[in-house]
DNA sequence: CCGAAAGCATAGCCATTGCTATGAATTTCC
DNA sequence: GGAAATTCATAGCAATGGCTATGCTTTCGG
């Protein structure tokens, strides 16, 4: 019954303590299980910013993925409330999906220019931001976003 | 020619072009494939230096999830040949097995000490280093690893 | 206006990663 | 040495995210 406790003091504490440790990879799964659905809202915002209109083939071919695995994922995200959907006349985010692209389109900005920042190139600090984007706490962010208004380069914006 | 050329040179080019979008996208998918793997080799690696052995259990504990689903991993890592399991006795990593640890276990490290480095506190660098790690590129990393080296704190190691 | 092309939906398959429930094997403890 | 507890394996289910193949609709070009 003693459950979690587990003591053994073992000489080289190189290891947090496990329900610490829980906590850390708990976090990470949730983050992966929401990473796709703001890679698709980020892009639809970015899709309509860009060129007006995000149709189903734009989103194909920006992800490189087949059209039936967007078909699939819209239909989430409609069902989600995130998107509403027009045959053959684009997609539209709700409320709630604006709100969720902004939220992500201005962290991803920050990680990347934050990237830049630091000494990153352009290509590396793109890709990478695409996967770290989503793993970055509201503190790290934060902390980034500090750190890039200090170090500020003359860059856009 | 027709293909990915697609210029729709528009006003406001917030977005890269398609094929380097893809690019990004594409590479952070590869990388969350590998997430896992390297997760559970990385944690073995860590109770073996910490208590001598990994056991079945001990992962279950740490990572927070069901047994068999532990179990299950498990079976794929020894599949991929990282990992020999005992019944009973424990988990050994193989020599490929080592390796990764080692890549991943220096990886980690240096991304963690990157955020205490340049702010972040303990906790949210623990947590957010678990789920940037697996999306730093080796530019990035050595960025990152020459920040750490240059603001040394005083830190262990 | 009508046929071809483009855009989208659907069906059906596979792999991955999680779960619960259950059973087998091994250790441990008396 | 045998019963109990621990450890692990396996079966079976669900959700997610990918794919190919196929067919329906709408739009576009002549």
């Amino acid at each position: 019954m003693m459950a979690s406790g587990k003591g053994k003091p073992s000489g080289k504490p190189s290891l947090v303590d496990a329900d610490t440790h829980v906590e850390s990879f708990r976090q990470t799964r949730t983050n992966r299980r929401t990473e796709l659905v703001e890679d698709y809202v980020e892009l639809i915002d970015d899709l309509i910013l860009d060129g007006g209109e995000a149709r189903q083939v734009d989103i194909v071919q920006r992800l490189g993925v087949a059209q039936p695995t967007v078909a699939k994922m819209l239909k989430r995200l409609v069902n989600d409330g995130f998107i509403q959907q027009k045959r053959y006349r684009g997609i539209f985010l709700t409320e709630a999906g604006k709100a969720l692209a902004a939220k992500s389109r201005e962290r991803h900005r920050i990680v990347e220019r934050f990237l830049r920042a630091v000494g990153v190139s352009e290509e590396a600090a793109r890709i990478d931001a695409e996967g770290i984007e989503h793993h970055v706490g509201d503190e790290t962010l934060s902390v980034f976003k500090a750190f890039v208004e200090r170090n500020g380069r003359g860059d856009n914006t």
